[in-house]
DNA sequence: TGTACATCAGTGAACGCGCGTTCACTGATGTAC
DNA sequence: TGTACATCAGTGAACGCGCGTTCACTGATGTAC
């Protein structure tokens, strides 16, 4: 709604011949700064984008088919982050639960160092999504099947308690934490307290129905 | 994006003398109407609403101050029937598990049966939300409190094991039923399966940390 | 070493749209006398 | 029972804006000969 207050770049010098592409870098480079910024896609307009760029609009579809394209071009780039960061988190660890959580925390992490471009990938009309995005793919953001790998482990190795759907108890756990972090992004003001603490409490009620230690009635 | 193909209503009949507040309530409807139909709030232009209604766009100015109030009006009226599917679902409920199970679902079918509302409700940039949308009332209307009485009456009849902050364990599941509603609305082609079934599962998963049932080692 | 030329990396100006909102107005109707 | 009038419930027309996008163009630059 108000307008965006940035200083209007230089115009920038034009890239030598076979070098277009390094404009496409500046353009997200640009509308990535402004996103984090304005926290507010909405703000990002094509023209408020070369502006910052230091070139003017119709240059923008040089690179990108139109407004959508290049919103979700700039997720694309941090939906790399996010799944390396997962499988960093996890990496070197051997226990099962340890995994799950670090994995956990790197997807809240992200999600809220990132606010804006998880509002776009997880949170928006599924109608302005492109197609390259599919629910596959996003899931794979969110780590599903490595969680559902994880879970498979702790059960074989006695640590869980047996779970006949892995990937379900998975898709459980992403909505646990998209719960999180979409409810600090959209709430900010409200007193939930420090994220980590937030997620501690969480993963901590959640141990005792994923652990193999308490005593379960497997009766209907 | 795409325009709303909607046909435009009949000039609608002036209201009498004294019955001006008539049109207010036939706004409301049509807005509701159309939130549901559509999906997208982008889609209700001011324009919009009064070819539904029947009338000219400046007669929304006598009801509503801006296009953003009429938008949040819309979702008031919503925010009772929420307030009271939750308070009517656990009501002559005494188990305190089942009371929370079933304020829970009230929640999760209330958010799908009205996406857009939630959306607004619950999903949108925060600068946008009327001051009257406290993030108090907000978490009023998701049972914050009522989920955090059921808590302490469960633990001190002894169903749930000692919890020190019954309302940081309500804000938890508020978290957890945010995150079941908002996937499911924001990814509705995604196979998550039956919501009541990701429901039951969601809540037999939180049932262990929760109950008094397991062993559990208090210490840190 | 020099020159013609295709191509690349952009620019400048404008189109057309739909939107929220405002403002001066109109005509029916209840009310006071 | 009749009439003047204030008020209520709207209307009609327009303003001004910013937006996404298109289209014809330009001028620098690498390359072929």
């Amino acid at each position: 709604m108000s307008s965006l207050e940035v200083v209007a770049a230089p115009r920038r010098v034009r890239s030598r011949r076979g070098e277009g592409d390094k404009l496409r870098e500046d353009i997200l480079e640009a509308a990535e700064k402004m996103l984090i910024a304005t926290n507010d896609q909405s703000l990002l307009s094509v023209r408020a984008i070369a502006n910052a760029v230091g070139v003017t609009p119709p240059s923008i579809y040089l690179h990108f088919s139109d407004r959508n394209e290049l919103l979700f071009a700039v997720c694309e780039r941090q939906s790399e982050h996010i799944e390396k960061a997962m499988e960093a988190a996890a990496a070197g660890i051997s226990d099962p639960w340890e995994r799950l959580r670090r994995r956990g925390r790197a997807y809240l992490e992200w999600g809220l160092a990132n606010p804006e471009h998880y509002r776009i990938l997880m949170m928006s009309h599924s109608d302005a999504t492109p197609d390259r995005f599919t629910d596959e793919r996003l899931a794979g953001m969110a780590g599903l099947q490595a969680v559902a790998s994880d879970l498979s482990v702790g059960v074989e190795v006695g640590h869980f308690a047996p779970v006949g759907d892995t990937l379900g108890v998975s898709e459980l756990l992403w909505m646990v934490v998209h719960g999180m972090v979409s409810l600090l992004i959209c709430k900010p003001e409200f007193p939930f307290g420090a994220p980590e603490d937030v997620f501690e409490a969480m993963f901590e009620l959640l141990y005792e129905g994923i652990s193999a230690r308490s005593e379960r009635s497997e009766a209907g």
